[in-house]
Parts: C-alpha cells; sequence; structure tokens
DNA sequence: CAATCCGCTGCAAGAATTGCATCAGTCGAG
DNA sequence: CTCGACTGATGCAATTCTTGCAGCGGATTG
C-alpha cells in the first residue's frame, strides 16, 4: 500500500529517534525522508517533530498525530487480512505480548495448533512483563496480550480471564513434594526463589504477605523462571509458577507442583486482552477466540471481569 | 493532506459511480484518476471495483476497503481538528443529520450559540429521515444524527435521549384550542394533516391506533412540517408535532399546540447519536455535549436508553 | 578545540504522474 | 438494426515530483 508510505516514514522516525537513523533503517537517503516529513508538516500546518541537537522527538501535536498514524497502518493490516480471507486463504500476522508463564506451554501448543490449520499466517511471541505488555498495545507492537494480574489501564479490553492460583514448584525429593495443596507457612519453612517483583506471581505473594507476620527471604531472585525452576530442582528450594506454565505431566518429570491454599494467597488471574475499541485482522480475532475456547475448558473462568 | 489524496479518490468513485464522473467532481482526468486506481488495485492485489457497462461498482473487496477508508478520512480530520484545538483556536466542521422538526427553533439557535464562541467551526445541516439519517452516520457524511424514533440499528451510539410526547398543533381560533391537553379522539373530529409514514412523529400516531377502533383519515398528508403547519392554520385542520419543534411563545402567534393525553399515544423520543466507536473530532464532541446540556436542561430526559 | 552527529538545502539526474488522443465494449433510442 | 453516447483502458510525450550527492551551519561530547 503505497499511499501509507508516508506514514511508515513517520513512524520509523519516532521509534529510531531521528532522521538519519530511520532513513537508514528504511534503506532510503536522509535526504529524501528529511523532506517528506518537512512536506508532512507543511501540510499539516505544524511541526511534528521538534528538532533537537542529537536528533527529534515529537511534538505534542506529533503526540496526537502518531497515535492516528499507527492505528491506521494496523487497521490497514485488518482490512488486508479480511480481504485475503474473502480468497479462502488466511493469512496474516499476529503478535503476542505475554508473561513468560505462557512460554513453556500453552503457547507452544496453541499456535502450534492454529498453524496447523492456517499456515500462511506468521506469528512473533514477546515475552513482557504486565506493564510493558499492555504499553506494546498501546502503540500497536502487539495485537494481543496475555498476561497474569495484569494493571489494567482503561484502554485494555477483555477477552478472556480465567483464575490461576499460585503453586509451589520443587524438587521431586522435597519433603513437601508428596501433598496436594500446601500452606505457604509450610513453604515459608525452606529456602524460596522468587521472580521480581516486575511479574504477577511475586505480586500476588508480596500482597498475600501484607497483613501477616510471616515474611519470605527469597535465596534467589530472577526474572526467569526458567532459571528459578532449574535451580529449586537442585537446592530443595522451593519457587512459584501459576498452573498454566506447568505442564500437566509434570509429575513424572524432576519437579513437582502443588497449589498454595487459597486461604494463604488469593488466586490472581490470567487475562486475554487487545486494545481497546481496536478492529483485529481476522486471523487475530480467530487466534484469540481459540485462545479463549481452550482457557475456558482447560481452566475455571475468573468470576465476572469487572472493567473499570 | 497528500497522502490520503489517493483514497479520497476512491471515495469519489464510490459516490460518483463512474471513473470518469468522478474526475470531473475532482477536476482531474479521468485517465489520471483511472491509473491511479488501478495502482491500488495491484497493490492491493484485488480488483476494488467491478467494471459495468455503465460505470462501476464496489467489489466485496472493495466494500471492506471503504469502510476503511472513510473512516480514516474522518480520523484524519478529528486529528487535524484536535492539533487545531492545541493552539487555542477551534477549527473544524460539523454535519449533522436530523428530523425537520429541529429546523425551525431549535438547532438554529443551538448553532448560533456555539459560533458565537467559535467562528471558525463550520456547519452543514442536512435534513433527513430517520433512516436515512443513520446511513449518513454509516457512510461519514455526517458526524452527528438527531432524530426522533430512530431505528437505531446496532452501529448507533445514542450520546442522550430526551421525551417528546406528541402535541396537536392548530390554529388559534380551533375549537380545541384553550386546552392544554387533548384525547386523541377529539382531535380525530377535526380533519386532520399528517406527515408521511417516514416520520417518527407518524409512526408514533400509527402506533397509538393500531390496537384501538380509531382510524385516521388524513385530509392533507406531507414530506414538509413547514406545509403541514401552515396549511392547518387556515383550514381548521389540526397537524401533529414534536415539542422541540415549536417555539416555546407559540401561544401568541398563529397557531397554538396543545399536548395529547399520554394515555393516548406514547411519548416517543429524540435522539442524539454517533457512529459507535468512532472518535470524533473536538469540535463536534464539544457541540455535541452543549446539545446534550440544553436537551438535559429544557425536556425531560428519556428513561433508561436501552442500547442493543 | 577537534570530532561527531544532527537537520537542512542547492542542484542535477531519475522516476512517477499527467493529459491527449484513441480503442473496444455495452447500452438505449430511433 | 444502426447510431450515438457513454463506459473503462492504453500508448506516448510533456510535465511534475522525488531522490541522491555534496556540503552548510549548529550543538554536544570528549
Amino acid at each position: 500500500m503505497r499511499h501509507l508510505l508516508p506514514l511508515r516514514y513517520i513512524d520509523a522516525v519516532v521509534r529510531a529517534g531521528s532522521i538519519r537513523k530511520a532513513a537508514e533503517a528504511l534503506s532510503i537517503t536522509s535526504t529524501a525522508l528529511n523532506r517528506r516529513i518537512l512536506a508532512m508538516e507543511q501540510d499539516l500546518g505544524v511541526p511534528i517533530f521538534e528538532r533537537l541537537p542529537r536528533g527529534v522527538r515529537l511534538s505534542t501535536a506529533g503526540e496526537i498525530l502518531i497515535q492516528h498514524v499507527r492505528s491506521q497502518l494496523s487497521d490497514m493490516e485488518r482490512v488486508k487480512s479480511q480481504i485475503a480471507d474473502l480468497s479462502g486463504v488466511r493469512r496474516g500476522h499476529i503478535s503476542i505480548a505475554c508473561s513468560q508463564a505462557l512460554m513453556p506451554v500453552f503457547l507452544p501448543e496453541q499456535i502450534a495448533i492454529y498453524r496447523r490449520e492456517h499456515p500462511a499466517v506468521t506469528f512473533q511471541v514477546l515475552r513482557r512483563d504486565r506493564e510493558a505488555a499492555e504499553q506494546e498495545l498501546l502503540d500497536h507492537t502487539a495485537d494481543l496480550a496475555l498476561v497474569f494480574e495484569p494493571v489494567r489501564m482503561s484502554s485494555f479490553e477483555t477477552l478472556m480471564a480465567i483464575r490461576q492460583p499460585i503453586h509451589a514448584v520443587m524438587g521431586r525429593r522435597h519433603p513437601l513434594a508428596r501433598r496436594d495443596t500446601v500452606r505457604l507457612r509450610d513453604c515459608l519453612r525452606y529456602p524460596i526463589a522468587l521472580p521480581t517483583h516486575l511479574y504477577g506471581v511475586r505480586h500476588a505473594l508480596d500482597m498475600a504477605l501484607l497483613h501477616s507476620s510471616l515474611r519470605m527471604r527469597p535465596a534467589v531472585e530472577s526474572d526467569s523462571f526458567e532459571f528459578l525452576r532449574h535451580y529449586a530442582r537442585q537446592d530443595h528450594t522451593i519457587s512459584f509458577q501459576i498452573p498454566i506454565g506447568l505442564s500437566p505431566g509434570r509429575r513424572h518429570q524432576d519437579d513437582v507442583s502443588c497449589a498454595i491454599d487459597e486461604r494463604d494467597v488469593k488466586p490472581g488471574s490470567l487475562y486475554l486482552g487487545q486494545l481497546r475499541g481496536r478492529a483485529l485482522p481476522v486471523a487475530v480475532t480467530r487466534f484469540a477466540a481459540q485462545l479463549a475456547a481452550t482457557l475456558a475448558q482447560n481452566f475455571e473462568e475468573a468470576p465476572a471481569a469487572t472493567p473499570r
């Protein structure tokens, strides 16, 4: 679509922070790009960018414009995808920002299932903390967000939510490994490994201990659940995760999980959402529907997700 | 905004129904326009138009595209208006599709009030029956619709609704002229002048008589309320109107109005609405707010406007 | 103070768009 | 049936617009 080339150019400049860098990324000369920007500004009557010694930054008017630009760019994707859908072949690109708990089991499975039916659809999976995930919905980097305990700002539109109690994860020979559920105070008698504060699991634990005399003294802190799980396996340490991040057959593997009593730690919710009011490409809509169906089928649904 | 010239071209062709006619309207040659359309189609990979012997018509893909095109065009208006608003001057253009009851008193007054504060804002007022009004929201010809008893299709988003009982309008020397309210059966003893079925007032009367033995035998039928009112003045005939179409000082004028008993004719509602999900330019938003405030202040508010 | 990075501009070559004349097809009136 | 009027499409030449190169002036950094 030639006519939105200027829009792409603006977007590129915003992302690059300088005209020359953006020009390189677009593999055109800075001259051409510069003049297009100037032409746009003349057209609009006001400058889109503030000129700084080290590059450019959006002006107030530019801030308004870039919203429009990005929504138009992604809306054209939707249009193209809808038109392609007319001729039978579903094609398109789906970008998902999600919590890392989805990485090991859930998403690989779901994407594989979808792509088996629609091989022309490509995916991008971005591992993001809950705040960044919502930000990427806003600037149209991601089409969908799948996050545990999101901030849920006003532009987040919930498509689906399921309850996720916190589970304790430990090596199979850990003293607590045989239990079905454990109390939090039992866990805290052993060394624990925690995710950093950015993550919803940590947030849930923090909340649980807010009005309690119990305190957590994590032996290890990391922003990688992968690391935490592997570490726990070695050191008789307990780490924490939500069920969707655990494969069902885990009992046969090296580590074991059991739910923490809900009196101790209130279950959080995993949210599937999109940018409010945005019309998604068909491929995205269908994939979101598949996710929602799978979630509803395999996990308990969350009580009335109250939108703000 | 140069970059959406191609979009304007497509829109023009759709509206004109032929490339040559559209080219004339745009004051360019048909050659240029034709080639731009071809180029767009090549870009998109599918034809936007079906070629007919007498012109062109949108293909299925084109139907999808034109939605995007129109929303993009009007969204750019919003952006420009928001940017202009930054520098203090509110400018822009407001297009309203509305029932004719609004023409004599309400809208002229409201627009004058608004333009006194924002002279750079221009208006377009389209007199439309309720069905056409909503259609024009859809194709972005109108920003706002203000209609009595609209069809309210799913893409109509209600901003405000007020109750409007039906009034009988007659010459000051009419036998019923002294009453405060009248019964419908009393009216029907005199010759009556009715609007055509397209209009909400007629619809309300039709509904009222559906389960009644009373029948209307209109002496005159017209699609012009103006005509009906003037005619009634001469012939001892009764016509019908909603309060918002009557000036408050009417008692001192040539004709007189009195409410019809609500047991006989259920009051209808006047709806102010926009296209669902569309972000309106600042000027439009502000004007809509003014209308809503005035309506709420001067007229009884309608009971819970249930959206579909 | 020199090096570097930035946005901007004059000039010439290159690319894209436009307008004219014209073709092929369809329709409706006479 | 024929003729005229209308449609969209196309080859070619003139024009306009866009691009890239080289270089300027200014601000920041080390």
